[in-house]
Parts: structure tokens; C-alpha cells; sequence
RNA sequence: GCACCCAUAGCUCAGCUGGAUAGAGCGCUGCCCUCCGAAGGCAGAGGUCUGAGGUUCGAAUCCUCAUGGGUGCGCCA
């Protein structure tokens, strides 16, 4: 049940009336008429600007219409008052009752209660992660796994059909890399002195990789030449390094429903095809690029290779898929993964990239628009850098001495919880100071706690009701006598419920599931604005022990929140704490 | 050089499909527990929304240009 979008459906039919009185003229697009809570809560409960949108194609004074509008809406039971304000915004007073019923719906569907069809079941990818197996996931990774989960929980929520996806990056020269450092693992795991010199992983993660691959093949490899071990370590390390990864994942509470793996792509023709099908399009050609102006390598030279006509959709250059040896660059497999996805039917998919790609996003919309003739949409979602900081000094990162922070570090120091919701606390194209000390903080200054101590207070207020022995169960109060419920500081509770439906709407459709939080943290306030009210009026106190219905009442409002609270806590993946410690 | 992202209070950031007097936290100035609901609440001060044009009844939001910051730019993935 969504208010807003309810009543909006009541001025669309007003306004459909008025035509057909002949008070508007026929052929009005109402598409943008908007029912939105107004920025100042005095102005009412709920504005629409018909009468602005509708002045200029119906060729009259916004005025005009918004007076005809406000006497067929004011006749509408569940309308109080509707005025006219402003240049022709029409301000809304619901109908006490309407906060009430929205209060017993919340109890009847539970953490349900928001869910949307706007998806209508639409089938959508949700591509994230999808880091190099050669190692833990780092800190990064770490911001684009919660982002990308918690939007992929999000579009479920708001009806789509979700499948969460990683792709897995092993055919290239970079598990190349990771075989030989395990090999120089296992020879050291041997007894052997080994070094480690640029362009091999020193991490430690290895050594327990090295040790285990000893045990498996005994001596088998010392000694030998790479062209005996390589392909085998390879296929050895990178299953490691993702078992690794996924243990990553858990910690996070992230699972993910596909692994893609690109080496899977190779000797199976997909790439070809792929290559082909834009080959059929006229999108592929020889040529030579042109080396990028200002800064230009020393070692540039023209070189011929087979480019892609990326430019045709949308693209600042054309980009090559073969290297000039002949061999398939980076770019080719990621074609023929999105070609994959797009024959699988997706009707939407979503990539999430770390900031660092964002050179990448043209050519992969180019490729995605190449290769399903624009009928696939795809949206990229970057996520930008995150800053820690520990007492106050920033924490640095250095991977190539192996001494980066991982997600794992994140997490055994903060908790899973924290780090999903400090990291939701931010636009995904915003950076992030992550600061490990202030993240758990127990304070107003603290979003996760101030939300979470929200949550822990209904807990507290309910279970303070139960033992007072009153019947607080949520399908008992869900009948109880709302309508006990008449100050404005309850009623204002009720209303920020209410939003919860259409927030979720707007998030989903934009992609951002900060927003959640963001509203989280504004609903949290409204209770623990009503909870301190309730100092100074003891009749605004959750728990009337000598009163059993209006205990009843109060308690129907606070549990309302709290599970508004726990269904935007679990789409962020965050667990509502019951009690704080 | 080009492309993408960003610029909102002293600081860190929200701001919905373009809507009314641009919001929150921190910090600052006050107020509220003789523990029975202060890990909190209430109030105040603080803004030419980087600048200049444009579109519009209406712009922080859309367009153009400028300035400042971040990221990226063939034979790495």
C-alpha cells in the first residue's frame, strides 16, 4: 500500500472527471503530475502540482484548475482539506484515519510491507565484485560487493528478478602471474630460498597455497621447467584464490547465484561468435588507431589490429579486440560475457565497476547496444574510492608490497553489519572516508548505531509491554484501536512510515541504494523524537501499564517502525540489533 | 589533448520526474535527567548551492562555457 501513489490515482481521476465535465480540455499527457510529500510539513501531508504541469497544454491559469481540482478532491472522504498555495500547488490534509490503516497494514504484511511491482518480474543481471582471482578482496572491492549487493536486494524488492552474477577475470596474463608466485611458494614450502621480484604477488595469502599444493604433488614440479607445471598451478591457484574470494563473500553475508568464468569463454567458439555477430553488423574492421593526443607513450608506433566500431554507439574511439600479435585483448571476452548475458535474456543489466574503470563504460554500453541492437539496456554503476583512516591517520595501501588492506581486515575489526551500512552511508559516485574508529562509535554522530538503537528501543518498549502482561503480539495489535493514536507526534511517526513504499520506488528506479539509509537514519529520528517526547508526556509513553488498549495502540506505532527498519536494514544486508551493548 | 565523475553551511554530506522559505550530523551558543525513557531530545546562529550565460511560469537539479578537484586514455586485465 502506497499513500502516494494512491492518492495520486485519485487526482488522475479527478482530472479525467473534469475533462469529461468539460472543465479541462480533452488530450492532457498526466504523466508528470506528481503527489509528493511537501518540503515544509505545514503546508499539509501531501502536495501535487497538477495544476502547474496541466496550465500551459490546457491553456489556463494554474489557479483555475487547482480551485476545480481542490472541490472534487475536498469531496473525497479521504481528504480533509485541500488548498490551493504557492503558484497553483494544491496542498492535501489526509484523513487521520488513512495513517492509522497504514499502521495496521504494516503490522498485517510485516517486513513485506513496501514491496513493489514496478519491476513486474523483469528479469535483471547484477554483475559485481568480479575482482582478479589472484588474491583476497581488498578494501575496494570490498564498497562495489556491498553496493552491488544491496542493489540487487533492492531491485528484488521492488519486484525485479534478480541474479546476482561475478565474473570471474582468470584467462588472462594475470593468473599467469598468480601460478608462477605459487609455484615459488611451493619451491619455498620445499625448503627452497625464493625471491620475489616485480611482477609476481609476494602476499602471504600464498604460502598456505604453496604448502597445500606441496602436499598434493609431493616434488613433482621442482625443478621442472613452466611448461610442466604452468597450466596445472594455474588451474590449481586460481580455484584457491577463489575459494579464498567466496570465504570473503560470506563474511560479508554475500552470495552470489552465478560464477561466469572467462577462461571458460576460450576454445569454445563464444568469443568468435560474439566478434562475428558484430563482424555481420559491419562493426569490425583493420586499422590503426590514432595515439592519444598530450600524452603520448614513448614507445608508440602504429600498429595494425582488429577494431571494434565502437564509435557507431556511442563511443569516443573505436577500440581493438585483437592485439597486434593476433591474440584476443581484455576486451574481446568481456564482449562475448555480455553478448552471453544478453542471450540469456536479461531484460536490464547492471555492471558495477570500481572507480578506476571508468574508462571502460562507453565501449561495454557500445558492446551492449552493438550486440543486442539496443534492445538490452545497461546501466554501470561506478563506485568511488574509499579512504580509511585509524585514529585520525590515513590508513595506506600498497598491494604491490603486499600489504593492502582486505575486506577481511574491514571485517574482523568492524563487523559485517557496520561495514555494509558505513558503506551504503554514501553515494556510490561519492568517495568515502572510512574511518574504523568513528565507525563504531556509539553515538548520534554514528548512523549504524543511531538506527540500530531505534530498532533496539521498539524492542525494548515491546518487551517492557509483555511483561507488564499486556498482549502485544503483531497480529493482536494489528486490530487494536488506532485511532488512540491522535497526537501529532504519533501521527508524524505514522507519515514517515508511510513514505517507505515510495522511497523504495525511487531507489529502485535510480539505482541507489543509499538512499535506504539515508531514510533509515530520518526514520530512526522520528522515533527517538517521539521516544523522548514521551519524557515530558508520560500519555505519550509507549507503555501505559494501567492501560492495556492504549499500550496496545502505542505499540502497534512503534512496531510499525521497527519493522520498516528491519526490512530496509535487510535489503542494505544488515542484521536489526534487539539490543545494544 | 580527449572522455567520464564530482563541486551545496566552518567540516562531513543528503536533496525524488525541474517545484514553495535549500536540509541533516559534527562543530559553535543556549536549554532539558534531585538516575522512575539523556548512548538521547529541543532551540538558535551559520548559504550569492564554484562562476557566467541559457531553457522554463519555476533551476542546486536540464543545456553551454569557464574555474577547481578526482579517474582513465592501443600491444595489462
Amino acid at each position: 500500500m502506497n499513500l502516494f501513489s494512491e492518492i495520486r490515482e485519485l487526482v488522475i481521476e479527478q482530472l479525467t472527471a473534469m475533462q469529461a465535465e468539460g472543465t479541462l480540455p480533452e488530450g492532457l499527457d498526466f504523466k508528470n503530475v506528481a503527489v509528493e510529500p511537501p518540503r515544509d510539513a505545514l503546508h499539509g501531508d501531501m502536495a501535487t502540482n497538477a495544476a502547474m504541469v496541466l496550465a500551459k497544454p490546457a491553456k489556463m491559469k494554474p489557479r483555475d484548475i487547482a480551485e476545480a481540482l481542490a472541490a472534487k478532491l475536498a469531496s473525497d472522504d479521504r481528504i480533509d482539506t485541500a488548498e490551493v498555495a504557492g503558484p497553483g500547488f494544491l496542498n492535501l490534509r489526509l484523513d487521520a484515519g488513512l495513517w492509522r490503516d497504514l499502521v495496521k497494514s504494516v503490522l498485517e504484511t510485516g517486513t513485506d510491507f513496501g514491496r513493489s511491482d514496478m519491476g513486474q518480474g523483469k528479469k535483471v543481471n547484477v554483475e559485481y565484485v568480479s575482482a582478479n582471482p589472484t588474491g583476497p578482496l581488498h578494501v575496494g572491492h570490498t564498497r562495489g560487493a556491498v553496493f552491488g549487493d544491496a542493489l540487487a536486494s533492492l531491485l528484488d524488492f521492488a519486484g525485479y528478478d534478480v541474479t546476482r552474477e561475478y565474473y570471474i577475470n582468470d584467462g588472462g596474463a594475470q593468473v599467469d602471474v598468480l601460478a608462477r608466485s605459487v609455484y615459488l611458494r611451493y619451491l619455498e614450502a620445499h625448503g627452497q630460498e625464493v625471491a620475489f621480484e616485480d611482477g609476481t604477488y609476494p602476499g602471504d595469502y600464498l604460502i598456505p597455497v604453496g604448502e597445500a599444493l606441496k602436499d598434493k604433488v609431493g616434488d613433482a614440479y621442482v625443478g621442472q621447467d613452466e611448461s610442466v607445471w604452468l597450466a596445472e598451478i594455474r588451474l590449481y591457484a586460481t580455484d584457491a584464490m577463489m575459494d579464498l574470494i567466496r570465504e570473503d563473500l560470506k563474511a560479508l553475508g554475500i552470495e552470489m547465484d552465478h560464477f561466469f568464468s572467462e577462461k571458460a569463454l576460450y576454445g569454445t567458439g563464444l568469443i568468435e561468435g560474439a566478434i562475428a555477430s558484430l563482424e555481420n553488423k559491419g562493426l569490425i574492421y583493420e586499422g590503426v588507431l590514432e595515439p592519444p593526443k598530450g600524452k603520448k607513450p614513448e614507445d608508440w608506433e602504429p600498429r595494425e589490429q582488429t577494431l571494434f566500431k565502437s564509435t557507431d554507439h556511442g563511443d569516443d574511439v573505436d577500440r581493438p579486440v585483437k592485439k597486434s600479435d593476433g591474440s584476443w585483448t581484455y576486451f574481446a571476452p568481456d564482449i562475448a560475457y555480455h553478448f552471453d548475458k544478453v542471450q540469456r535474456g536479461y531484460d536490464l543489466l547492471i555492471d558495477i565497476f570500481g572507480a578506476d574503470h571508468g574508462g571502460y563504460v562507453k565501449r561495454m554500453k557500445a558492446a551492449v547496444s552493438a550486440l543486442s541492437d539496443g534492445q538490452t539496456p545497461i546501466d554501470i554503476k561506478l563506485t568511488q574510492l574509499v579512504k580509511l583512516f585509524k585514529n585520525g591517520e590515513p590508513f595506506k595501501m600498497s598491494k604491490r608490497a603486499g600489504t593492502f588492506v582486505t575486506l577481511r581486515d574491514v571485517v574482523d575489526q568492524v563487523g559485517a553489519d557496520v561495514t555494509r551500512f558505513v558503506m551504503l552511508t554514501r553515494k556510490n559516485d561519492a568517495p568515502l572516508d572510512f574511518d574504523f574508529d568513528k565507525v563504531l562509535e556509539q553515538s548520534k554522530d554514528n548512523p549504524v548505531f543511531y538506527v540500530q538503537y531505534a530498532h533496539a528501543r521498539v524492542c525494548s518498549a515491546v518487551k517492557k509491554a509483555s511483561d507488564a502482561g499486556i498482549d502485544i503480539a503483531d497480529a493482536t495489535i494489528a486490530d487494536a484501536d488506532l485511532s488512540l493514536l491522535s497526537d501529532p507526534a504519533e501521527i508524524a511517526v505514522a507519515k514517515k512510515v508511510a513514505e517507505w513504499p515510495r522511497l523504495v520506488e525511487i531507489a529502485s528506479r535510480t539505482n541507489e541504494p543509499h538512499r535506504i539509509a539515508f531514510y533509515l537514519y530520518e526514520l530512526a529520528s522520528e522515533m527517538h523524537s517521539l521516544y523522548h517526547t514521551g519524557k515530558d508526556k508520560p500519555e505519550l509513553r509507549f507503555v501505559q501499564e494501567d492501560n492495556p488498549t492504549t499500550t496496545q495502540a502505542k505499540i502497534a506505532l512503534a512496531r510499525s517502525v521497527a519493522i520498516v527498519i528491519s526490512a530496509g536494514l535487510g535489503i542494505l544486508g544488515v542484521t536489526p540489533a534487539q539490543e545494544m551493548r
